[in-house]
DNA sequence: GCATTCAAAATTGTATACAGTTTAGAATGC
DNA sequence: GCATTCTAAACTGTATACAATTTTGAATGC
């Protein structure tokens, strides 16, 4: 009887975490004895996972410097809401061919359940994590496994950005007016009628709409990780 | 004054370069000891490369089993080359709107250059470095860094693949009647006119035409892999 | 105050050792 | 021949040691 959990992916995923929360600041180096002692493992398994996160585009490295967190910039987050784009259309697009009228009626029903709770939750993760599981889910049905790995790790690197996007809509956003139908309805429904045209078209809509305000959001977002306490 | 490269990256390459080839067979177990003193380093800096590996989906790893080529099936072709068309189609849809006019003519003054070497070439590796290189122009036209580094990676998956679809192409492929326009320059023509429409179109025929002769190749591949000597 | 120098401290890079686990293959029984 | 058991060899996982490099910060000169 052995564990099935390699100890390293234990750290790699303790890692990610941190670096998906900005745990690590932007630019800043990473102290792997620190670290090391703080994960409870040795610096050779923490800097097997170390490397895989510079694989993914978490951190990066400098020879004799050692690892640093990925930086911050608008350029960065645009290019990373861009590759969203490319990965959720291709996928949505082999999804209205290739998901069951079934599955797409599970979708259906899950987004109808959150929609609801949605509206009341205030916590900010609570609904970014709805609305991720939304788009995973849509391309879960493409049945592409790298589509699927791209937008695990792009949601990883975005979602700090986009939980401050959110955190900033919910000061000064409207009620939906009852009846208008949202962005996701919308997208679900073309993908129901398995007209692809129309699907990717709300999709690009829907992730571009977000995708200047996210960009707004850094700048947001660095004055919120540079003071420590407020 | 001190080494600029680290050795961990010089490994890195080497087995990157190593599993693009499928020097090591699909589904083969690595052993450690044995490469380590092929590439001139210890197990450390060697695992460090081969989870970078893992991440980017070269290799696989089982706890207390170790690292493992990717495994090779039509389905893991197909994956990839549907996020081709994802990552491409968006990069031009960009280029379009991006690309400079002098930069598109750069890119019409190498096509019109290679276009020529490439009847000549016999080398199939020597077409597929041409073909790869357009490719990459276009994705670079676009000016984002993520869907570079996922072209890239995704090359380096496939380029097997296309180099056995390739040798099979040459035996019964004929001459292009003169004066029809190749794939590429239909791309490049719709993308100097801005057309984001006609470009997408062009690029995902062009690279959806090639994606069923490659899970095709995919069989090919296993009878070479695996024989040896012919 | 600001730049420079330099030695001490901190940190990284990697080889190695060894414990824990898996694998290979011989021996055995059916 | 085929499955099972068992032991030795091979291999992996990780802590640790130490050399090489970078960083820190005090001392110095301007």
């Amino acid at each position: 009887m052995s564990k099935q959990q390699s100890n390293v992916s234990r750290v790699y995923a303790a890692l990610r975490q941190m670096a998906a929360d900005f745990a690590f600041m932007p630019d800043q180096r990473i102290n792997e004895s620190e670290l090391s002692k703080q994960l409870g493992a040795s610096r050779t398994p923490l800097r097997e996972a170390l490397n895989q996160l510079v694989a993914e585009g978490f951190l990066t490295f400098q020879n004799n410097r050692g690892f640093f967190c990925r930086s911050l910039t608008p350029k960065y987050i645009q290019d990373l809401y861009e590759a969203r784009v490319a990965v959720e259309c291709e996928a949505l697009r082999l999804s209205c061919r290739r998901a069951s009228d079934s599955e797409i009626a599970d979708l259906g029903a899950y987004l109808q359940q959150t929609e609801a709770e949605y509206e009341n939750a205030d916590d900010p993760t609570e609904r970014l994590a709805m609305d991720e599981s939304f788009h995973m889910r849509l391309v879960l049905l493409s049945g592409n496994g790298e589509l699927e790995r791209s937008l695990r790790s792009l949601n990883d690197r975005i979602r700090y950005i986009r939980l401050i996007d959110l955190q900033r809509m919910r000061d000064k956003a409207g009620v939906r007016v009852p009846g208008e139908l949202s962005a996701h309805s919308r997208i679900l429904l073309a993908l129901a009628g398995r007209d692809a045209v129309a699907a990717e078209a709300a999709m690009r809509g829907h992730i571009e709409k977000r995708r200047e305000a996210a960009t707004d959001a850094v700048r947001i977002a660095f004055s919120q990780l540079y003071v420590p306490q407020d």
